[in-house]
DNA sequence: GTAATTTCGGTATTTAAATACGCAAATATA
DNA sequence: TATATTTGCGTATTTAAATACCGAAATTAC
């Protein structure tokens, strides 16, 4: 019933994505990666664009447009990609998002930070080209 | 920026409240608990209620009233207060709620189940009364 | 019995995040 | 140049979850 670990449908979009361009020699266009990751192609667009503007892919507009790789795909990994969606992943921050912990020691005993240390570690592991 | 592993301050207030709780011999009110974790009245009663209701705290109305544990502080551990409040934690969901994965192999190969596994341990092996 | 205190429980509100929309700009083709 | 196609980008909407509110019911003490 409920989870604790989740991704956001952006961030899916941009490691699906990015693995789906990098499998087409010709680039593929919104349509296509929304097609094939069962997503609205809304929401791919907007994806995308962040993924372009960091640097990480090239986008053509017109009839043949869609999006290119701009880097190998073995000097991509997944931690780069997520982060652009997410953010910079934190360690050590407080689950509860308090900034004084009411209590001497906390409950949660770092075991959220080692948690979230082997999550960066395995997006760090996975390159692009692990998955053409 | 972004966290990986987050809790409600419902499942924080009910943690932290039976803690308290178990370290009064008296019995301790809604608005103690309130100041003790520094949360808001309103969500704690609402919060503690639902212990009530799943057998771990007893209530007293009226002056002097307030909550009780049912049960020994070496009872009770951290997941089923957590499990109370959040619902049951499933390991092996998709952490992007896909019902069908759009590619042959899960990117996410399983990391996040790992993760959760340990999550569900730990709080497993914690028992209020190491907390007293 | 009255007043003060406290929990109970249904509902309302807030909030933040995610997702969707729609027009503008660019490009290709004919 | 006209048309079709595609991305760009600002904004709107949705949504779900969390949190707050408030009157009612219970209990105590004097």
């Amino acid at each position: 019933m409920s989870k604790v670990v989740s991704m956001s449908e952006a961030a899916s979009i941009a490691l699906h994505g990015v693995i789906l361009i990098a499998r087409e020699k010709e680039g593929l266009n919104v349509l296509k990666i929304a097609e094939r990751t069962n997503t609205s192609k809304h929401h791919v667009a907007k994806v995308m664009q962040r993924l372009v503007k960091a640097g990480y892919l090239t986008s053509h507009r017109g009839p043949t447009g869609g999006f290119e790789l701009r880097k190998k795909p073995e000097d991509i990994n997944f931690l780069e990609i997520y982060e652009i969606i997410e953010g910079a992943i934190e360690i050590g921050k407080c689950p509860m998002d308090k900034q004084v912990c009411p209590f001497d020691k906390c409950i949660m005993n770092n075991v959220t930070s080692k948690m979230t240390r082997e999550f960066k570690e395995y997006l760090r592991e996975q390159t692009v080209n692990q998955y053409l």
